[in-house]
DNA sequence: CGTATGACGTGCA
DNA sequence: GTGCACGCCATAC
């Protein structure tokens, strides 16, 4: 895998960049990628995200642009219900 | 090295 | 406002 100018993979961006969610806090997959470095990578935040989703990564915290919570374990469900704890409004 | 996949986004009908 | 199709990037095999 090729690395960034900054010699970390785009895929080790993303882990900090969504384990930097404070609690309440909802960035959309463009943003996540955006703060990674790549703001046209949205396609490949999904992707790491999806085959790297960990308990220490609030990856429910990541949104859609259209407002749609995305994907999740077990269809989103778990998610949708733990962003509306933490005060998100979808 | 080349191909296939995906928790997305935007455009057009 | 809704639905379909294309394009984009990085990762994994």
């Amino acid at each position: 895998m090729l690395k960034n100018s900054l010699g970390v993979s785009f895929k080790h961006c993303v882990y900090e960049v969504v384990r930097n969610i404070k609690k309440g806090e909802v960035l959309t997959y463009k943003e996540v990628a955006t703060l990674a470095g790549r703001p046209l990578a949205y396609r490949a935040v999904g992707n790491i995200l999806n085959n790297n989703y960990d308990e220490k990564i609030p990856c429910h915290r990541v949104v859609r642009s259209n407002g749609l919570i995305g994907g999740y374990n077990r269809g989103g469900e778990e998610k949708l219900k733990r962003l509306r704890q933490e005060g998100a409004i979808i």
